[in-house]
DNA sequence: CAGTTACGTAAGCTTGCGGTTACATATGCG
DNA sequence: CGCATATGTAACCGCAAGCTTACGTAACTG
């Protein structure tokens, strides 16, 4: 099972079926329709974003609805924000080198 | 060439290999040194960052010091945003229609 | 210049992922 | 119950992605 969430995410059908159901919930029909490829690879793209959590599924019928759920975006956002700390981190120590080298001045 | 930067993060050792030039920038033997794959394995994780623009390359001497670049990375963060506004949008229309419905009040 | 260091590239192999067709399952309907 | 609708599962296939080994290429070093 990919549980991995930026696995979930290379996918760009994956990511067309989350901007979907990000407005309003919808079936896997309707999703189905959305797409050029087969239902059944539709079917599988909707469990692995289920088993990954970003989607979550109630029946009604015989019908599956879909809906997000945004929370493990937040493994990404939060992994990206690190990063972006280090990257400054590592930017202000560059600042303070060129303030105390001032060979290029702006 | 795989410009898709969600592509890109999908692997766990180009992710490693950003957070690691994230810090300070670090030569391709640095970084192939905290792997257990192959350097070759490496300098291809290399190229693919490189070719997305998410590190950049200098030659000092016969060493390549790779550095991080974060600015794709905004392709990624604005593509959540966008979802988790979409996502809001949906919320606060269901808030609406329950306050418009009040059958079950908080 | 010959040897070493530091990398990248090429060729080939393997595996995993996504796709399709065919089938199974479950619910509503007459 | 028998049929249609809606959807997931199974089995199989092809290809792209990543890994490895072997080799090519610069640049420093004595």
């Amino acid at each position: 099972m990919t549980t991995d969430v930026f696995a979930v995410l290379a996918d760009p059908h994956r990511r067309k079926v989350l901007e979907l159901v990000a407005a309003r919930e919808r079936t896997a029909g309707e999703l189905a329709a959305e797409f050029d490829v087969s239902r059944p690879a539709v079917s599988r793209h909707l469990r692995v974003l289920k088993e990954a959590g970003l989607v979550t599924c109630r029946q009604d019928a015989q019908r599956r609805i879909y809906r997000l759920d945004p929370g493990p975006l937040t493994e990404v956002t939060g992994w990206i924000e690190r990063m972006s700390g280090y990257w400054a981190g590592r930017l202000s120590a560059l600042e303070a080198h060129l303030d105390a080298n001032p060979e290029a001045p702006r």
